[in-house]
DNA sequence: CGGTTAGGGGTTTTT
DNA sequence: CCCCTAACCG
């Protein structure tokens, strides 16, 4: 049973009375089994597996508490538990009482938003001050939707008060922004909190018995603020203020530093026991978390006995010396490659150590970011998806058509009216039997000084392409006479015609991504990213380059046809690609990891590398030293055995110098006094 | 000239 | 991947 695993402390937590309960636990002290004890604890005394929320940081997370639950109790009642993240769990309740949701990308929505920005003319405007750009405004917006309750303006004003001239300008296009994110049925990661709150607070609460929240630290003030809004009778919250790393993203340290206050009755545990690293790991680790101010009394005690490793400090003379270095440590160890872990406080040091890896044949596998959904040839085929399940998706059909040679995001816009206006607002109608021929208003000259506003564009001549290589139906389409539209455009359209076709009618995710992996549409978007792949600087077109660009692409799209299997309902297919897809990683292997990502994990292994001034604590932050001072926690707390920390004094090829990090003079590696640099970096 | 498209250079961290 | 700049088109 998970319970008689547990040691005197976790078992007092995790059979603790319903009610408020908050345990504090430490990196390494049984943080997981404490939650799955607790669940088991609910089970065993007869709690409905229905009534009972797990909410976590990462699907990941949830799906391995259930796994363990599932080896103790029947599958039948473990999957009744609503387990998962916030997002996941928002996105199920909402989709179950409605069917038309469509999630973004934040990158999209980023897109969207600057293309409402870009409509206000702020060079104009009659003051001095620069306005925040608009992917600036939206970060400062998205932020605020974790971080606040109040209204936008005041939370912006507090923080800026200098914009105030420009605060009904931000008002205006955060407004016409929701408005837009409203017409296409769009919603945002945060648009899936914030619903299901307010629907939640219509409904007048929900009916879970017993709310579980790992990772209690990062929790940001709308996560907080949707708990209150649960109202649940039992609240069991774990977390540990020294590895709260999320401020960027609005974590409220304030949700559990005063969880007492604001819950009346809560009782507090403490976890004390770490039995994950070793004593000398564990007390580098406590030396340097020790200068942060505590909020919480902690005494962390050893519970592993036995032969330790001291952590080494790894100093080189230049940054690739160093990945290298690592790399041939690697691979000579006798660890197994899936028990290290090479940490990093930013993804630029990702590349180096993959490629250092690579060399020497060692596997290594990087969660989600660079990889597979971002590469392009799977952002086309869900966009294609994307446009066929919401033909009024505006941004999937511009990603589509950018592949058309000369055509870019502004002619594509363009496309799109016309198209949907030739069909009388169904834009597959406007491809296949358009009701109209004629082209609508496009977007009229703005040019004021000029007095030119509200012209047409002009219509171009339809018989330019009398002698064009495509089949009647489509030279004689209205959509010809766009005047923008080139030769390699009509080509384009006819293969989008030919698989709009096929689209409109597949209903299953796979029979969708298999139509449009076999499209002509698709060869010639494989045949343009594998050319692309396999251009030399000088030009020429290595063609075994490309073949092996085109294998690649093709093993992909397998990949994403295989996924595609697991679901039956597009929609649903679609959604969960951005909900989980940036949780996949790719292949065996070392693991490289930020310290972010890496949170939760654990290895026997590990590495912490670029420490140095400026990168690590990052130079450049929002956030405090503090902050940087818990990111060098977690990551060091990750390591069971042994613990590698390095640097490199020098980069030559940013031919920058770099100073040791002042973690690791706090963390008693270095002798002395860290002296924060004097000499200031290059002139902005 | 203005609006676009296309390509090169620098990056904090996530659901 | 986002921003900037250089070419390109009308």
């Amino acid at each position: 049973m998970p319970l008689s695993t547990l040691n005197a402390e976790q078992y007092a937590a995790a059979t603790a009375p319903s009610g408020y309960n908050l345990v504090i636990a430490s990196a390494g002290t049984g943080k997981t089994s404490t939650i799955v004890g607790r669940i088991a604890h609910l089970l065993k005394n007869g709690a409905d597996p229905s009534k009972i929320l797990l909410l976590t940081f990462t699907n990941k997370a949830a799906g391995e508490m259930i796994t363990r639950l599932m080896r103790h109790f029947p599958q039948k009642t473990v999957s009744q538990i609503e387990a998962g993240t916030f997002h996941s769990v928002s996105y199920r309740w909402l989709k179950a009482r409605h069917d038309n949701i469509t999630l973004k990308q934040p990158s999209e929505l980023r897109t969207l938003f600057r293309s409402i920005y870009e409509k206000r003319n702020f060079t104009r405007m009659p003051i001095e001050m620069r306005p925040f750009s608009a992917s600036h405004l939206y970060e400062m917006y998205t932020l605020y939707q974790n971080a606040s309750t109040e209204p936008f303006d005041e939370w912006f004003l507090r923080k800026y008060p200098e914009h105030e001239s420009l605060m009904d300008a931000y008002t205006g296009i955060v407004e016409e922004f929701e408005a837009e994110k409203e017409s296409y049925g769009f919603v945002s990661f945060n648009d899936l909190l914030l619903r299901m709150k307010r629907e939640v607070e219509e409904e007048g609460g929900c009916d879970f018995d017993e709310v579980l929240v790992d990772e209690y630290q990062d929790t940001n003030t709308l996560q907080g603020a949707l708990i209150d809004t649960l109202r649940p009778p039992s609240l069991f919250c774990v977390g540990d203020y020294d590895q709260s790393i999320y401020a960027f993203n609005g974590a409220n340290i304030d949700n559990i530093a005063t969880f007492a206050q604001r819950y009346p009755g809560a009782r507090v545990h403490t976890l004390k026991t770490n039995y994950r690293s070793s004593a000398p790991i564990l007390s580098l680790a406590n030396r340097v978390i020790e200068r942060n101010e505590r909020i919480y009394p902690k005494r962390l005690e050893v519970g592993r006995k036995g032969k330790a490793y001291p952590p080494k400090l790894l100093i080189y003379n230049d940054l690739f010396e160093q990945y290298q270095s690592i790399a041939h440590q690697i691979r000579h160890t006798h660890t197994p490659k899936h028990d290290i872990a090479v940490i990093f406080r930013n993804n630029s040091s990702a590349d180096g150590i993959e490629a250092s890896l690579r060399e020497l044949g060692i596997a290594c596998k990087r969660k989600g970011g660079t990889g597979f959904f971002d590469a392009k040839e799977v952002k086309f085929v869900l966009d294609v998806i994307t446009l066929a399940v919401n033909p009024k998706d505006m941004m999937a059909f511009i990603h589509i058509f950018e592949y058309a040679p000369g055509v870019g995001s502004a002619v594509a816009k363009e496309i799109y009216t016309c198209l949907r206006h030739f069909g009388n607002g169904n834009l597959f109608e406007g491809v296949i039997s358009p009701k109209t021929t004629e082209l609508p208003k496009l977007n009229p000259v703005k040019n004021v000084q000029l007095g030119l506003f509200d012209d047409d564009v002009e219509v171009g001549s339809a018989s330019r392409f009398a002698a064009l290589d495509v089949p009647e139906y489509i030279r004689n389409h209205p959509l010809l006479k766009h005047p923008k539209l080139t030769q390699d455009g009509v080509r384009f359209f006819e293969k989008f015609y030919a698989l709009s076709h096929h689209l409109v009618r597949s209903h299953s995710p796979e029979k969708a991504v298999r139509t449009v992996l076999s499209s002509r549409l698709y060869a010639h978007v494989i045949d343009m990213l594998s050319t692309q792949r396999a251009r030399l600087k000088n030009g020429e077109i290595d063609e075994t380059r490309k073949d092996e660009a085109r294998e690649r692409i093709l093993r992909k799209g397998n990949l994403l046809r295989n996924l595609a299997r697991n679901y039956n309902e597009t929609a649903r297919f679609l959604n969960a690609m951005v909900l989980g897809g940036g949780e996949l990683s790719e292949g065996e292997g070392v693991n490289l990891l930020t310290v972010h990502a890496s949170k939760g994990l654990e290895f026997q292994e590990v590495y912490v590398v670029d420490l140095v001034d400026g990168r690590f604590p990052n130079r450049k932050m929002m956030s405090s030293i503090e902050e940087e001072r818990r990111l060098f926690y977690v990551a060091v707390t990750r390591a069971k055995e042994r613990l590698y920390l390095s640097y490199a004094k020098y980069d030559k090829l940013k031919k920058q110098e770099y100073q040791a990090s002042q973690f690791l003079y706090e963390a008693g590696l270095i002798e002395g006094e860290f002296a924060p640099p004097q000499e200031k970096r290059k002139r902005a």
